[in-house]
DNA sequence: ATCATTTGTGCAATCGATTGCAAGAAAAAG
DNA sequence: CTTTTTCTTGCAATCGATTGCACAAATGAT
């Protein structure tokens, strides 16, 4: 790989012209950028970036940090930031952190020893001494798909309220009025927001969803599983069920399968996130999607606007974008006879 | 960010020393060492990962190259790089060309820019120009799921004829004689390879594939359900099917469902992958897991061993790891009565 | 006590870029 | 024809580490 000193040598400059040239920062004679000019392409010359980001403090990549990489969610998150990354000049490091905390600790660390422009993380808790690490440096961060109680750390989410608001106007246009809740953890703040949308929407249309009719998931297939046979098996009244996301709505289908539960004959179920399955399985489901790809763009554009910036005023950014309903086969009119978790109740006598 | 300059002066040494306590590349007195030690926990201090770079010429940065983020084969390769790039003390960049040239080359050389340490390639043509790229620089190189005919660039791949065998060994086992198969493209030699122990084992078995029940798809969703109706409606005769992928396994068994076509009553179905969706659908997909763990290792490992030594003889490096069958619900024996593409025809009558 | 060897440390160059400062050449002003 | 201003260009320092070489002190050999 030539340098900077080949160029100069074959153009007959100084390196220092040369690298005017090739910038533009100050003005350089026609005539030697011309000369410049042959010589970098006649030699194919790059810009070593390590040694340029030693110089100007600038690296040009980004730090992505998720928690794992099986939840289709965080998939996309890697997805959409290489994109929004790329678009803008940037390269991307990604890190699974596994939820371990060392390994979260080890991963930053490194970012900031690479002199990283930015960090985005998707999921952090609270009290991640991560943050504390953070605010030793000047390293601009952003968080996805949460929001901290600190207001000075950006993020960028969806309108968590609004889904499940979009989801009970659905349902109840319909017809339905008894309805079921798989919910995320709800320590965390955008599960709640969810639940209230749903909750809210629900009760000013007439319906109901009573609290045993609630069951607290954790995000993941066989929680969705387990969180339908709850219901079930304890009589909850419901022709309805919204899971707040795509794994559970998945294991929720796969067990009303397996009790011979027609979907939506019997009851209409709901995700959130649109995954792959949602689609492509049999029935299809009705989901709400989550603007992954318009997230990622806004954290990679807040990061990079801060990263020029020198002055450290962080006002306090949120960025909140709508959710889209998608209708698919697993929502329906509302059976006419009684519940499904009774009339089970009443054939195993 | 304390520099090295900084522990030094705190020290009361040279920053050689510093640096030399650090790495014990030359011996310190043994008081010096303490002092020096003393001086880097009480300033926090961190070597700069960008001088270190400019200066010992290794980033500790993999690079990885994916066609796209959306099938989970290429997910899995990036989580199982970054977590075998995170073991060894490398962090990993990562770049999804979208099937465009251009991008590839960009990003490719960003990373060649980066000084980057190794590139781990998944997928590519034998006709990428970026070989050649890669040829004007040492930069090592590894290609996992693919082998490309030259054969000085090391690759990690599955034993994919062994992996038709498993499939059709399971099949046949069942009883099965009648066989049919949605493969990837057939320029891609891993795809021929699947296909050829398939072939191989079920004619072996006593078993017929007869090239009118072979349909040549493209890994896709959509692609899996053209071939299962292009064969049933061309009157293709088989009992059990494998696609090459399981997408297209997904694909097929929503076209049998769509047309009320029992699985594994009157066709089984196997896959290859063993995605999500295989374990989570119903009924749940008989399928061929790749070792997708243990190529990520193994391309890592290759890429730092090289990197590590500075002879270029690139000896012929090809690893090849065994795939693992995994049955579940879409294989059974088979129906006593006709083919499922007959009686369709008849009933259509 | 003298010379050879070992051990520990610092100076200064280096990696490959960018940039403040100064100087020489050219152009404009007096 | 000076003097001042403007344009170009190069020198050398800098970013933050590593490392060859030299030198001084300590150790060992004779």
């Amino acid at each position: 790989m030539p340098s900077l000193k080949d160029v100069a040598r074959l153009a007959g400059v100084s390196t220092s012209t040369v690298s005017r040239a090739i910038n533009g920062t100050i003005p350089v004679s026609e005539e030697t950028r011309l000369r410049v000019e042959k010589a970098v392409r006649d030699m194919g010359y790059k810009p070593n970036l390590v040694a340029q980001s030693l110089r100007i403090k600038s690296t040009r990549l980004l730090g992505l940090v998720v928690p794992e990489m099986q939840h289709e969610t965080f998939i996309s998150f890697i997805r959409f930031t290489e994109e929004a990354a790329e678009a803008k000049g940037y390269n991307l490091i990604i890190g699974s952190t596994n939820s371990d905390p060392d390994r979260e600790e080890r991963f930053i660390e490194n970012l900031i020893r690479r002199n990283i422009d930015g960090i985005i993380f998707s999921r952090v808790s609270d009290k991640s001494h991560v943050l504390k690490i953070l605010d030793r440096t000047k390293i601009p961060v952003v968080i996805i798909d949460r929001t901290l109680e600190r207001e000075d750390i950006p993020s960028v989410v969806m309108d968590n309220y609004e889904s499940g608001k979009l989801v009970a106007e659905h349902l109840l246009s319909l017809g339905h009025r008894a309805f079921a809740c798989i919910t995320g953890p709800l320590d965390i703040a955008i599960n709640r927001d969810r639940l209230a949308g749903f909750r809210d929407t629900v009760l000013a249309g007439g319906g109901t969803l009573e609290d045993k009719c609630i069951y607290e998931g954790n995000f993941k297939f066989e929680s969705g599983k387990k969180g339908i046979a709850y219901l079930l098996d304890t009589g909850a009244r419901f022709t309805a069920l919204w899971a707040q996301n795509d794994y559970m709505a998945v294991g929720v289908l796969n067990l009303l399968s397996d009790r011979g539960i027609a979907v939506p004959g019997e009851i209409s179920v709901a995700g959130l996130d649109n995954i792959q399955q949602s689609w492509m399985m049999r029935p299809s489901l009705t989901t709400v999607a989550q603007p992954f790809r318009e997230m990622c763009t806004h954290a990679v554009d807040i990061i990079i606007d801060r990263a020029g910036r020198e002055d450290d005023n962080r006002e306090k950014i949120r960025v909140m974008l709508k959710p889209e309903l998608i209708v698919r086969e697993t929502t329906a009119r509302p059976p006419e006879g009684s519940f499904a978790a009774e009339r089970k109740e009443v054939e195993r006598k």
